[in-house]
DNA sequence: TAGATTGTTAATCGATTAACAATC
DNA sequence: TAGATTGTTAATCGATTAACAATC
């Protein structure tokens, strides 16, 4: 199908579908349609069909479309068919949470190796290895790493990302809870659990007054 | 100062006003310029004057803000003041981690204990208590716990929800790459790395066409 | 054919940006 | 006073929703 142009919060909205989809067993009817899924999410469904029609040409009037081509063609267009070796930067607790989760797979993702200035272990519970900082350049280099994740603590944040830079890395997944200084080509994701607290201590502000 | 409606872009920025605004120096002038802010953050400036004019009554031209005083609104304004008790289901390693962040108190959150089917040890490492999920029920309660925290694995994922909601429980911080349920008064924030993943791959795909 | 569903075109809504007036 | 800055009002932009036409 052809390559539109999609919009930013309806690319946010698409592994939500995925995850979705995947989760209907696997003896239902092997069909859905943009409404049944916009209902099962709590969706309005013309944004759904909207969404839909962005990734798939293949829905048919009356009666949807076939589920498993659906995810076939979200995973395609987000590119989780192509699998994306990535580096992560500080084995501490949260580190090492991401690099024994075996989810990531699912999305393309790969976590290759970690690397921290002090590794207290040569590997990782899951096998992976956890090298020194020092080895990092070469790293990433001979095995062409394109993204980085960075777990530090916010003051090594920056200067973790510099390095990772230097190394031509080209997307950083932000875990640190500070906001970091890139060039224009470079992508930043902050996974940002401040903002996530921000939205849930509002809803409690709020309920608490409605209760006096 | 007098409490306007927020826009819930607005309030997701705010976090990020305060982390760099407590990065400053405490040595440098103790007055900060939305235009400043704005620059460091690359972000536009009216947008920054705005979303401060939302929790502060303080700027004065010329000037700007005093910078412990901006930091003070904003936290007020997301109820930072006012500590958040959560429980945590599902002590798997990212549940350890977050259960052994200490980054939280900032934000206003104190994970009370973590609740588990099979609790491997009694504590975590900070010392917080692992406790069977049986005891849920009767420790909300208790405690008057009104957020919970759900890193179970997907398919649990809802019946943990529903059964925090029957133990009182106002807010739900979901880790789990699923969609939940809830009723209307009900507050899920999905920290979904599924999105942020799908936004990183696409970047990098786009990379890729560039370079070919 | 009738009806469920898709996909598209137009209208609305919300948020961001631009222009301007107010202030120290 | 002049100029930097705040805060507000109006214009633009983007995304969502509503209305409709197309299709099996």
């Amino acid at each position: 199908m052809e390559r539109k142009e999609i919009s930013k919060s309806a690319l946010k909205r698409l592994p939500g579908y995925v995850a979705y989809l995947k989760s209907i067993p696997a003896d239902s009817s092997p069909y859905i349609s943009a409404t049944a899924l916009a209902n099962a999410l709590g969706m309005g469904e013309v944004q759904v069909r909207k969404d839909l029609a962005m990734v798939s040409d293949g829905g048919r009037p009356k009666i949807g479309y076939l589920r498993e081509s659906l995810i076939e063609d979200i995973e395609q267009f987000l590119g989780y068919d192509n699998t994306t070796d990535a580096v992560l930067i500080g084995a501490g607790k949260l580190g090492q949470a991401l690099l024994g989760y075996s989810g990531f797979d699912a999305y393309g993702l790969n976590i290759l190796a970690a690397f921290d200035i002090a590794p207290g272990a040569e590997q990782s519970d899951g096998g992976k290895p956890i090298l020194p900082m020092s080895q990092l350049e070469t790293y990433c280099w001979e095995n062409k790493v394109l993204m980085g994740i960075i777990t530090v603590p916010a003051k090594h944040a920056q200067s973790v990302c510099d390095q990772l830079i230097a190394c031509g890395i080209k997307a950083v997944w932000n875990f640190a809870p500070t906001h970091l200084e890139v060039p224009d080509n470079i992508l930043v994701q902050n996974e940002n659990m401040a903002t996530s607290l921000a939205v849930l201590s509002m809803h409690l502000q709020s309920q608490m007054k409605k209760k006096r």
